[in-house]
DNA sequence: GCATGATCATGC
DNA sequence: GCATGATCATGC
């Protein structure tokens, strides 16, 4: 029943889903009458829009903040794009990791489940320096998770905490985990916490996320549907495993399982038995294989399947000599020269979201020098370390400042011979493909590489 | 028409 | 031989 002085049934989810419509379109400041000082912070908009919208008390109480209706709300920002297009700008923070209670909550009854299994979401768009008061709701999301990603998410959730129980939490990563990423939370200075398993060492703070590709998908739903108020979307893409097959397996354990037929067979072999055709000496050739391997012939492409889409996982296929060597280094999207403009926080950046993905490595060994036999030699799950990541935003850093100076230049980028990873180098249909730089001029189009060296440590390694 | 995933080609 | 620049097949 509708309570009259908040407009709304505080016990029913349907009922507070409908009277969020009536935020969309509209800002805080059209709802408050008299002076009123702006809440700051990160947290800040969603505790006004309880107080001010929703007529709720604040509370920092860990269950959910509809608690009768078993709703959590969660105020999330939208950007534009280039093209004028909305476009997720973080990942969506769901609840701080308490390191030494949570190794004791197993997934049903954990924090993150009880609060996060049905969310309202809003979506706002983001304005730089903006008084939260002034930013307007666009979107209403009744979220569940359907039961597939509720696999994917438990499994995850497993995987975080058995880090910690072997006193590892100070190396968790997001790229360790699909949908649900132990993500960075506070700033570079703040104090460490304790973890329970390991009393030496102390690990920074980290909080249950849904990732940024996630939550694309999310978005790219409601996008296509063209309403901005919905009970729920369901997405359009094809799967890559069943719902059925993950109730005894992991998603990764199924994947890699497809690959283990064809260890030590001739690339050609594998060709054969996909059916595919090879005789354009495509330069993609093992890619296209493993890429058939991995959706037993049913995708050229499991980049683009909803596991894979949802997860950020990226497929990535190398080559090893058979005198050990990796010729070629990896390469990674062109950069996106506004991206880099525009992101001032290397944790928000495109380039953090792809290094900090998980990978799907498929590894194909030469049998005979210079003969090019290559057979499938293994396939593994892969992270950056922590380590590599500090490299990585060094690497960053010096991609900005070069968008900044306007010096898109090859003079000014890491190379390969400076050994430190990663380089920057062309990526493009012909050389003399160029863009528009943020600060103006044509500038030509290069992409974000790993080093060939940083790939023979990867590959030995695991 | 262009990005992607990747390998080829060349010059020092 | 390696670093760097250039380009190709594919698929959306």
């Amino acid at each position: 029943m509708i309570n009259q002085q908040l407009g709304y049934d505080p016990t029913s989810a349907e009922s507070i889903w409908r009277y969020s419509a009536g935020i969309l379109g509209h800002t805080l400041r059209e709802f408050v009458s008299r002076e009123y000082d702006s809440k700051t912070g990160k947290g800040g908009l969603g505790q006004m829009v309880e107080e001010i919208y929703f007529h709720i008390a604040n509370n920092s109480r860990a269950e959910a903040d509809f608690a009768k209706a078993g709703i959590e709300l969660k105020c999330t920002p939208l950007k534009k794009g280039s093209k004028d297009e909305f476009q997720i700008k973080e990942r969506l923070v769901c609840n701080m990791i308490n390191y030494c209670e949570v190794v004791n909550e197993p997934f049903e009854e954990s924090h993150f489940y009880t609060k996060c299994q049905l969310m309202l979401l809003l979506f706002y768009l983001h304005v730089n320096d903006a008084n939260k008061l002034d930013l307007e709701f666009l979107i209403s999301l009744l979220w569940r998770f359907p039961a597939k990603d509720i696999a994917i998410i438990r499994h995850d959730y497993e995987t975080i905490i058995s880090k910690i129980k072997a006193g590892k939490a100070h190396e968790l990563s997001e790229g360790d985990t699909l949908y649900l990423g132990a993500c960075r939370k506070g700033q570079k200075g703040d104090a460490l916490r304790e973890q329970p398993f390991n009393a030496d060492i102390k690990a920074p703070r980290r909080a249950f996320s849904l990732k940024p590709a996630y939550m694309r998908i999310i978005l790219d739903m409601v996008l296509k549907s063209g309403k901005n108020h919905l009970n729920m979307v369901q997405p359009e893409l094809s799967e890559l495993v069943s719902s059925r097959a993950l109730k005894t397996k992991s998603f990764e354990q199924i994947v890699l399982d497809r690959f283990t037929p064809f260890y030590g067979k001739k690339y050609k072999v594998i060709a054969n038995k996909f059916n595919i055709n090879l005789s354009n000496q495509p330069k993609n050739t093992f890619a296209m294989l493993a890429h058939a391997i991995a959706s037993k012939g049913k995708s050229s492409n499991v980049n683009h399947t909803e596991e894979f889409m949802k997860a950020g996982l990226l497929l990535k296929t190398i080559r090893v000599q058979a005198n050990g060597r990796i010729n070629e280094s990896m390469a990674f999207e062109n950069i996106d020269y506004n991206e880099v403009h525009e992101c001032e926080d290397w944790f928000e950046s495109r380039l953090y979201e792809i290094f900090s993905s998980r990978f799907l490595f498929v590894v194909f060994r030469e049998q005979t020098e210079g003969q090019g036999d290559y057979v499938l030699d293994k396939t593994f799950f892969w992270t950056m370390s922590q380590d590599d990541l500090n490299t990585a935003e060094k690497y960053w850093t010096n991609i900005r400042d070069c968008v900044e100076n306007n010096t898109i230049s090859p003079e000014y980028f890491w190379k390969i011979s400076d050994h430190r990873c990663f380089h920057v180098r062309p990526k493009a249909r012909v050389a003399n493909d160029t863009i528009e730089a943020p600060l103006g001029g044509q500038v030509h189009k290069y992409c974000y590489w790993f080093n060939n060296e940083y790939i023979t440590n990867i590959v030995n390694n695991n």
